[in-house]
DNA sequence: GCTTCATGTGATGACTTATAACATTTAAGT
DNA sequence: ACTTAAATGTTATAAGTCATCACATGAAGC
């Protein structure tokens, strides 16, 4: 099935079909986006990295757009992961303050990553029912849970605040507006 | 031989030179921001619209991202103004909230001006001495002021992370993940 | 085996950034 | 005023991009 024929990165495939195009497109999108950000990366330039002709990527995306979207969401899927992991993985009480330690380490970790899927525009040009928008959507839900579970009386709006405290530090490290630890800003927003 | 000859060549311009170029291109630049975002303006398009050549652009602006930063260094400028003019423009212990409320208000009104502002890259790849470079900064200073002088005790960190939880709250906003309107926000926030 | 469908190729058009060589005004210096 | 230098515009062009076309190839299903 699967013939691991694989690829041959030096312009000579041994097979006329790649095996795998899709998967080695995002793997070299995604590195080239942690790398580089998303604003630089080309179609053109990820087809000659996997050593294919540069229409070859078309079969797999719509657009350019549409791959960027694909990492966008398995971005949002990776970060849901993370919030759910953090806040399961220790007391109650303090799950709140795992899971925003889990946010500002994410952001930093994958700076370029967090802008393509919080501050490239992607999700609101999105269609509602796109799988995208669903993931971006589902990674709200862990801190909405646990921010009402901790308050009762909390609203949507307090988590709404609280998610836009993370978000704005995360924005601002990641463009090099201010250089405080993790550990140093969550003292003062005491979550 | 001659080549250059068309004074009128393409519009309907009376001078070779066209008089205040660099003004129109950057009022062109801020009206093609504020209605599609940065990301799409190009530099030729710019031309046509302003009825030049496409290489007229290049000998006021060096590159693309050199005008970008023009109209960057500019909103800079004006947001710093709208959160002065918030400050002195009544009590002085409701001043921070003012501030508060006019950021939000200059990150709703101007969305795409403010991600080129502030989620674009542009200012952390900027020399440290560019007008860029040292407007963004002067646009932190009225709200760090205000903070310490409410509460000696408060320190840059604290500053830091009230700016972020406006700049996350405008960032989500303007990516379409929360549609609450400005005061009931600050309601939560306690500003 | 034969047909069909998915996937890769090459060629192409429209568009963009950016630079170079050349043209035309404006300004400065004498 | 005359001459010349500096700005600012124009044309032409190279190199790169996105996206689409008709066509080639190989894999899967009948």
């Amino acid at each position: 099935m699967k013939q691991g024929a694989g690829i041959q990165s030096s312009g000579s495939r041994r097979t006329y079909h790649h095996g795998d195009l899709r998967k080695v497109l995002l793997d070299a999108a995604r590195a080239e986006i942690a790398a580089h950000g998303a604003q630089g990366l080309s179609m053109a330039s990820l087809a000659r990295r996997a050593g294919v002709a540069q229409s070859a990527p078309y079969r797999h995306f719509s657009d350019r757009e549409d791959l960027l979207a694909a990492v966008a969401t398995d971005g949002f899927e990776r970060f849901t992961e993370a919030l759910l992991k953090a806040a399961s993985d220790g007391a109650e009480e303090t799950a709140l303050k795992r899971m925003a330690v889990a946010y500002l380490v994410f952001g930093e970790g994958n700076v370029e990553l967090y802008r393509l899927m919080f501050a490239s525009g992607l999700v609101p040009g999105a269609a509602p029912d796109s799988a995208l928008k669903r993931a971006a959507t589902a990674s709200f839900q862990p801190l909405l849970e646990r921010v009402t579970a901790s308050d009762p009386e909390a609203s949507h709006l307090s988590a709404h605040v609280r998610w836009g405290q993370l978000h704005g530090l995360v924005m601002l490290k990641a463009d090099g507006f201010i250089h405080d630890p993790p550990e140093a800003l969550l003292g003062v927003l005491s979550i």
